[in-house]
DNA sequence: TTGAAAGCGGTACCAA
DNA sequence: TTGGTACCGCTTTCAA
C-alpha cells in the first residue's frame, strides 16, 4: 500500500510495453482491442490511477486553473459572488479532471504577483478574471505572459475570451417597473467607478431613466459594501424634505441596498411607503431582510460554469466565442412600492 | 519567450553541473560560495523559476493542499466561516509556496469521493477537515490514504492533530451576563446533531446555565441557517404566552440568530426589550442588523492560519502538537438586555 | 567541491 | 499493432 502503482506495473501485469498502456488508457488510436481490452483489466486490477504528476511533466500541463480573489480579506465573506461562481466552475472542472486553484490578494499590485508567479512556475494552465476594473492590468499581464484567460462580464471590446451577463435589460425592467408605480425622481448609488460593472450598471440606469422621461435626482458612489449603502443612504436622504427626496433609489448591489435600507428605517422611512429600494444581484441575504428586496437577479453561478467551459475550451487551443448567459432581470420583492401620495401631485 | 528558462539554462550559464545549480539554489551545503554566487547570478539574469512539475516529479509533492467544502453548494455563499478560514489559510501557504485547492461537494458521499481522488492521483499534500460530524468518515478515509490532516475544532480525543478554539469560556461569559442582566429562563437553538461542534456548543451552554442554577427551558435543534433561525423562532415563540416564554435566547450560530431576531420582530416581541437573543461566531452581518447582535466571537481566520501552518509541518514530517487558540469569547452588543421587569417579579 | 547519471511517472515518436 | 526509448525538469545519490 506504500508504493503507488504506476504504469510500469500496469504494463508488466497486462504483458505489453508501457507505451501501449499509455495509448490504451487514453482511449488513442493504435490498440488492438484485445490488448486495450487485457490493459483495461489490468489497471483495474491494480487499482492504477495515473500520477497527475507525471502526466503534468510530461504533457506540459498543469491540469489546474487558477482564482485570485482580489480586494479585502473579507470578500469572499461578505460577497456572495465568488461562492456561487466557485461553485459554477467546479461543476465544469471536476468532470475533466482539472481542479481550481484559490488564491488571495489583498491589494491589486499583490494580485499581480500572485497571477505572475502561478504562470511563472506553471501551477496553473489558465485563470479567470472577475471583477475587471478600467484598464485592468491583469489583462496585458496575461497576456504578456501567454496564459489563456476568461473575462468576466467584460465590456464589449474585451481582447480576451469573455462571459457576459446582460444588465440592461434588468435595469430597463426595474425603471419600468418605478414608472409604473409613479415614481418620477429617482437615484442611484453606484460602485467604485473603477469596476466596470459598476460603471455599466451606472449607464444602463442613466439611459432608462432617460428613455421613460423620469429624473435622475441624485448619484452617490458606493463601494458595494453593506456600509456603503449606509453611508449613501445619510448622504442622499438626511435633512432633506420629503419633496426634495427622490422616491427610488436603485443600489449598484444587493448589499450595499441592505445597508441602505437599514439607515432609511433608522431615519424614520418606510419602505416601500415612504420610499423604494432596489439591488442588483439576488443574493440570498436580500429575501431574509424585512422588507424583501427587490433586486435584478444576476447567475453568478451560470456565469462560473461558462467561464470554466471557456477557459478549459481554450487550454485545449479550441478558439473559443464570447459568451453571453441569460440577461439578468428583475426580481420584484417588498422593497418598492407605489410612489408617496404626496409625491404623485408635486410632480409636473 | 516562448521556451522557459530551465535549470539545464542556468548551468550553462553558470558553467557548472545541474546539480550544483539544484543545489545552490536550495541553500544545500556543497556548493564553494563563488561558485554559489555565480550561480545565482545566472538564474537571476536568466529569471530562473523552478518548474513546479519537475520538482513536483521528482520530490514526490505536489506543493498543494486541499480544502474540500461540503453540504449546499450554497455554503460559500451564505457561511462566512470558509471565506475568512481560506483567508487564513492563504496567509500561510504563500510564503511557503504552497497552494490551495478548493473543491466543493454538494452530499456528504461526494465529499469523500473528492478527497479520494485528491489522494489517488496525489493532487494535494494533505487536506484539512473543516466542520467534523460525529464518527466523520473523511478521518478513516485520510487514515487509510495516509494523507496528511488536521482537524479542525475536533473533539478532545481526535486520532488526527487538530487545532481547536475553545467554546466553553465564550459560553460561560454569555450565560454570566444574562445571569447578571436579571435572566433566569434560558433557552438554545442548536446546529444538527451529526456536527461537533453544534454538540460542543449545546454542552458548554447546558453546563453553564447548570452552574449559575439557572433553567434551560428550551431546546430546539436548528441548522445553522437563517431559515432554520426563523423556524426555531416559531417553534420556541409563538402563540405563547409571556410567562411562558424563556427570556434569552443562544442560537447556535450568528447566521440562525438572526433569523430568529427577524422572526422574533415579525411576532411583536421587542429585542432586547422583550427578549435578550445571542448568537455563535461574530460574523460581519451581526453587525449590519438591527438590533446589532450580541454573540460569542470566534476566530477563523487565526483558525485556518494555524491549521494550515500545522498541516504543512505535518507534510514535512515534523511532529506537530494539537493547537489551541486564544477561546472564543463574548461580544456585548445590542440584542441582549435586561430581563422585562415582569418577569423578574415571576421569578422564585 | 563538482559533475555525471539515475530516477520520478508519464507521453509520444519511431522502428520493428 | 506493438515495443523501445528519448524526453519533460527537477532532485539526489555517487564518483571523480
Amino acid at each position: 500500500m506504500n508504493t503507488r502503482v504506476t504504469i510500469v506495473d500496469v504494463a508488466a501485469r497486462a504483458g505489453v510495453a508501457i507505451s501501449s498502456v499509455s495509448s490504451a488508457l487514453n482511449n488513442r488510436p493504435g490498440v488492438s482491442d484485445e490488448t486495450r481490452r487485457r490493459i483495461v483489466q489490468a489497471a483495474q486490477d491494480l487499482g492504477f490511477v495515473p500520477s497527475l504528476r507525471g502526466r503534468s511533466l510530461s504533457a506540459k500541463r498543469a491540469f489546474a486553473v487558477g482564482l485570485v480573489v482580489h480586494r479585502d480579506p473579507s470578500v469572499l465573506e461578505s460577497d456572495p459572488f465568488f461562492g456561487a461562481f466557485i461553485g459554477g466552475i467546479e461543476t465544469v472542472l471536476d468532470p475533466r479532471d482539472y481542479a481550481l486553484i484559490l488564491q488571495m490578494g489583498s491589494e491589486p499590485v499583490e494580485t499581480l504577483d500572485r497571477y505572475r508567479s502561478l504562470a511563472a512556475n506553471r501551477r496553473v494552465d489558465g485563470v479567470f478574471l472577475p471583477e475587471l476594473g478600467v484598464d485592468d492590468p491583469r489583462v496585458p499581464l496575461v497576456q504578456e505572459l501567454g496564459l489563456p484567460a476568461v473575462g468576466v462580464n467584460a465590456e464589449p471590446d474585451f481582447p480576451l475570451p469573455a462571459v457576459r451577463q446582460g444588465h440592461v435589460e434588468g435595469v430597463h425592467e426595474l425603471v419600468a417597473h418605478f414608472a409604473a408605480l409613479g415614481h418620477r425622481r429617482l437615484a442611484l448609488v453606484t460602485g467604485p467607478h473603477e469596476f466596470i460593472h459598476a460603471r455599466q450598471r451606472r449607464v444602463a440606469f442613466a439611459e432608462a431613466v432617460a428613455l421613460h422621461g423620469l429624473r435622475l435626482d441624485d448619484v452617490v458612489e458606493g463601494d458595494f459594501t453593506y456600509e456603503g449603502g449606509i453611508a449613501a443612504a445619510g448622504a442622499m436622504l438626511e435633512g432633506r424634505a420629503p419633496q426634495d427626496r427622490p422616491t427610488a433609489v436603485l443600489c449598484s448591489n444587493d448589499l450595499s441596498a441592505i445597508g441602505f435600507l437599514a439607515r432609511a428605517g433608522e431615519l424614520g422611512l418606510r419602505v416601500p411607503d415612504d420610499l423604494s429600494v432596489a439591488g442588483f444581484d439576488g443574493i440570498r441575504l436580500g429575501t431574509y431582510v424585512r422588507p424583501t428586496l427587490t433586486t435584478i437577479g444576476t447567475a453568478p453561478r451560470l456565469l462560473g460554469a461558462e467561464a470554466a467551459r471557456m477557459l478549459l475550451d481554450q487550454i485545449d487551443g479550441l478558439t473559443v466565442d464570447d459568451v453571453d448567459i441569460e440577461h439578468a432581470s428583475l426580481v420584484v420583492r417588498g422593497s418598492t412600492g407605489p410612489v408617496p401620495s404626496g409625491h404623485l401631485a408635486s410632480v409636473r
